[in-house]
DNA sequence: CAGGCCATGTAACAATTGTTACAGCTATTG
DNA sequence: CAATAGCTGTAACAATTGTTACATGGCCTG
């Protein structure tokens, strides 16, 4: 396993740990990694690619939290882990993804000997608490436009390129709208010269 | 101090230790024990009363996170701890409230020694994850009317009392919607036979 | 007990978002 | 190349939530 992209997180000892006992595993793009009520057994290391984080009510409506990308895990799944409850969420990979999965059986005694795994895995429950509170501000004080703006800026930002290949449909199911809605303001938009809009595209300008 | 509380949370040796180094602090009804933007420097255990959580945002509105109470802490908080990053939240008490204040520097040196501190950190940061995934929820998938009455119920079990003393104005506040807004909404539930209003009270029935 | 502040009730209206319906266009597939 | 399925544009309308304005009545304070 090539870890080299892992050594500035991890002290040496717990590299070598994570060489033996880590399982490598490819996700394809569209592929659910982990999906809502599963018991969740492995730690997923993200190494390349990334993965979007959503959740879905009792009626099958979803809303996105947050991307999760390289040198990071979920801190969902971490409490899964250490809890052995079942997950509250579904991951969804957003491009073809590598990814490092640690047995949850390591998660507490690397806790107890390894610093930077305390690290890591705080940077992890931080990072996380931090995106689901900017979640939490988005649905609460800005208006359905700004939220379309902040997330298309966001996936431009995630795959660096402000070209989108992208349904309005895939929009609206991420933020939890309607397909009609978003064509309106993503017109809009349009018109006010922020985008370019074609066919399973949008093109940020600017 | 009186520990005994603690008693099923920690082992005998770590409660030495926090009776050793934690600090008890005493804060009224309406006190803001945290605000936005602190330094924080302790990491408070309450062991009696309630902190309601909130976020704000830049123009002064308002969104209610959570409540935490007895035996928990805020993993908000852990995290300013670790990483002593400003405070991303408002802790107000929603009743006078007892605390234990256990001095940062203490927090990383306990996880590597006490396994039942780990549980206690973990248990928190999946129980904060679990709320703020709650809020989320919320403020996706209800309708106004039906947070409102979520709120209403969460408030009267938290201080195991179906008649509360709150006016429409604080409701909206934390709900982040307008005192007109809920007046209504509050009117309507008393006439589904829910609810009696008073001034300064609301009365739940069933 | 008069004045003022605060809480509540209500109406009228505005803004935002959601829904339904349908038309036209593009890409793919047999 | 015809058929089909999926994507986008648009209009008309509905539901929800927010805003403004004003009236009433309780309660505290001087």
């Amino acid at each position: 396993m090539n870890l080299g992209s892992l050594k500035p997180f991890f002290e040496p000892h717990l590299l070598s740990e994570i060489d033996r006992f880590g399982i490598v595993k490819q996700v394809k793009k569209g592929d659910i990694l982990i999906d809502i009520g599963e018991q969740i057994q492995f730690i997923p290391l993200i190494i390349e690619g990334a993965v979007k984080v959503l959740r879905e009510d009792a009626s099958g409506d979803e809303i996105l939290l947050y991307f999760v990308d390289f040198g990071n895990t979920c801190a969902m799944t971490l409490n899964c882990c250490m809890e052995n409850t079942p997950s509250e969420i579904r991951a969804v990979c957003e491009a073809d993804t590598s990814l490092i999965m640690i047995p949850a059986t390591y998660m507490d005694s690397w806790l107890a000997k390894y610093k930077s795994w305390r690290i890591f895995i705080f940077d992890n429950f931080q990072g996380r608490l931090n995106e689901l509170l900017k979640a939490v501000d988005s649905l609460t004080f800005l208006k359905l436009d700004e939220r379309l703006e902040r997330y298309i800026n966001e996936k431009a930002e995630l795959q660096k390129n402000k070209k989108l290949n992208i349904t309005h449909l895939e929009i609206a199911t991420d933020l939890n709208s309607s397909r009609v809605v978003i064509s309106r303001l993503l017109k809009k938009m349009e018109k006010d010269g922020l985008l370019l809009l074609g066919r399973n595209t949008i093109q940020i300008l600017n």
